[in-house]
RNA sequence: CGCGGGGUAGAGCAGUUGGCAGCUCGUUGGGCUCAUAACCCAAAGGUCGGAGGUUCGAGUCCUCCCCCCGCAACCA
């Protein structure tokens, strides 16, 4: 039976256009599973928005819109986004939709039945202008945060998870299952910041909020986020309805990969919510750190510098869902935070993408051309120790990325091995000399050798790519006619079809200006303001 | 003493159990001519945040201090 592989982004909020910061968490899940699918697994991607709470509803008044207009329009944007990035997933969940409403109702209904929801009073500091509650901690000089004013204490009714009763269930997790949360880092800041003081009970619903899930048992209470936004991860495989073959088949994820800011809800209170249902726990979490943008986060709320351009609907149109891709992959190393500028971004493009693999697909197809009319030649039997090199670390890097996805899901280290490949390529050319063989014809024989080993580097670092970057990774596979992206074919070294003419390519990635497109962009970036 | 992460070449980062300080980009010099001023080789560039200690030997272990960044319970 097929392996599955079921993996998630988070539900983002769409109170603002989505930024590069959401492509980074979406372009690894689709990397991750576009990779699992070469491996020969049945995989299910799924991401979608969360839609509920109170900021949408400001977001939406303030745009002279009602929830769903606006929802509407935030939602059609970020799909646009992600049809420019190539992002190829299964399901897009919106917690608006029916199925997901209902299923909440359902989930919350039964954590009720079960004794774990019960009714009490939510006292908090509130803002009444901002119709919001904040905590001690929230509040700036004993002041709303947001606007600055005076805040009154205040309670409500409210329904409460009973999340304490799950510390020792959690701490058995973590010990048992050490995989369950990486990198480790976060586990001791779970287990220090919060299970070892004590969990308390959650508070699950509000009334003074209206846009949201209301319970149905008791409709003046409104789901409040965790629940409604947590549960999507099932819903979204149809548990609580009429349909739920997709959970069946997929769940437990495989693995949730989210910000680092959302650790806490994704190690603590989503595998509660999961222990109170009798639901198995997902297989691993993975808390990613963030892209920083001259050291800030690109927040919702700040602003970048004016002369940095990074609206990704800009870039990519102007340099490829390739090159934007890359840049998000390759930039932030394995779990912890990584700069992101756009003078980094082009140079990036420029030395990898163009120089490296981009020039290397260039002169060796300009090369089979001249020397073989485009024809892929035969290799013949060499024991030369520069073939076998190359042999050997194309296979190191074949097995290495395969390695950095499965264990910790590091795209970065993954795509460093695939470019691995074609460096090494590039210095067997300075070896070997090909345009020096072809000028003498008794080194044919040699020359078909290096050229038919130049292509199959070529062809297995490609397939490699192919999760990564799937637009110019396709152009070059048609090329070389493979018919299916697979890893099992990369064991081999010699796979290609010799005497099989391969289709003439383009330029791949141009080699850019990097102080005429920043020059440019910044021109770009202060119209728009 | 709240918890955690970090401070290593101009920039971005690696440095596993302590054993000659590395990688990528950039810079400089050289080589090559198949290629996208691309590619290959070489060199320059670091008192490893600071002070003290353990040790034959510390980027690595211990103590203290300085700086940056997250989290800190309901901020998606």
């Amino acid at each position: 039976m097929t392996e599955k592989f079921y993996i998630t982004t988070p539900i983002y909020y769409p109170s603002r256009k989505f930024t590069l910061g959401n492509c980074y968490t979406t372009v690894i899940c689709d990397s991750i599973a576009r990779f699992n699918k070469i491996l020969g697994k049945d995989v299910f991607f799924m991401t979608g928005t969360d839609e509920h709470g109170q900021k949408i509803a400001q977001s939406a008044k303030a745009a002279s819109k009602s929830e769903m207009e606006y929802l509407d329009e935030m939602i059609a944007d970020a799909k646009e986004l992600w049809k420019m990035l190539k992002i190829d997933y299964d399901k897009f969940i919106r917690t608006t939709d029916d199925y997901h409403v209902k299923a909440v109702q359902k989930i919350f209904r039964e954590l009720y039945d079960k004794g774990y929801i019960y009714k009490s009073t939510y006292k908090g500091k509130y803002c009444v202008p901002c119709e919001s509650f904040w905590t001690e901690s929230q509040l700036v000089d004993g002041k709303c945060p947001d606007c600055h004013r005076d805040v009154i204490d205040q309670e409500e009714e409210a329904y409460f998870f009973k999340l304490s009763a799950f510390g020792d269930r959690l701490l058995e997790l973590y010990k048992n299952e050490p995989d369950f949360l990486k990198p480790q880092s976060r586990v001791n800041e779970m287990v220090t910041n919060f299970i070892k003081p004590g969990l308390s009970d959650l508070c699950v619903t509000r009334t003074s909020v209206k846009w949201g899930v209301p319970v149905d048992f008791d409709p003046k209470h409104t789901i409040y986020v965790w629940i409604d936004a947590l549960s999507n991860y099932i819903t979204g495989l149809g548990y609580g309805s009429d349909d739920d073959s997709n959970f069946k088949k997929y769940w437990p994820a495989d693995v949730h990969i989210i910000g680092k800011e959302i650790v806490r809800f994704h190690a603590i209170i989503w595998p509660a919510i999961l222990m109170a249902l009798d639901i198995p726990l997902p297989k691993r979490v993975f808390g990613h750190g963030w892209l920083l943008f001259g050291g800030d986060k690109l927040s919702k709320s700040k602003s970048v510098a004016s002369t940095e351009c990074v609206d990704p609907r800009i870039l990519v149109p102007r340099y490829s869902s390739d090159a934007v891709r890359y840049i998000l992959l390759r930039e932030i190393p394995f779990g912890s935070d990584g700069n992101y500028s756009t003078e980094l971004f082009l140079n990036y493009v420029n030395s990898d993408l163009a120089n490296n693999y981009g020039n290397l697909v260039s002169r060796t197809f300009s090369m089979l051309k001249k020397y073989r009319e485009s024809v892929i030649p035969n290799h013949y039997n060499s024991e030369e120790e520069i073939d076998v090199d190359l042999i050997n670390s194309v296979k190191k890097a074949v097995i290495d990325c395969k390695e950095y996805i499965e264990t910790n899901f590091d795209v970065s280290k993954a795509l460093a091995s695939v470019f691995e490949i074609f460096s090494k390529a590039n210095k067997y050319i300075e070896v070997t000399e090909p345009y020096r063989l072809a000028k003498d014809e008794t080194k044919s024989n040699r020359l078909d050798t290096v050229l038919r080993n130049l292509l199959e580097c070529i062809r297995i670092g490609t397939v490699l790519l192919s999760a990564f970057l799937p637009d110019c990774s396709k152009k070059v596979i048609d090329s070389l006619h493979i018919e299916k992206s697979l890893y099992e074919d990369l064991n081999e070294f010699y796979k290609l079809k010799t005497g099989e003419k391969v289709e003439e390519l383009g330029i791949l990635f141009p080699r850019l200006d990097v102080e005429k497109e920043l020059q440019e962009l910044a021109e770009i970036n202060s119209e728009k303001l």
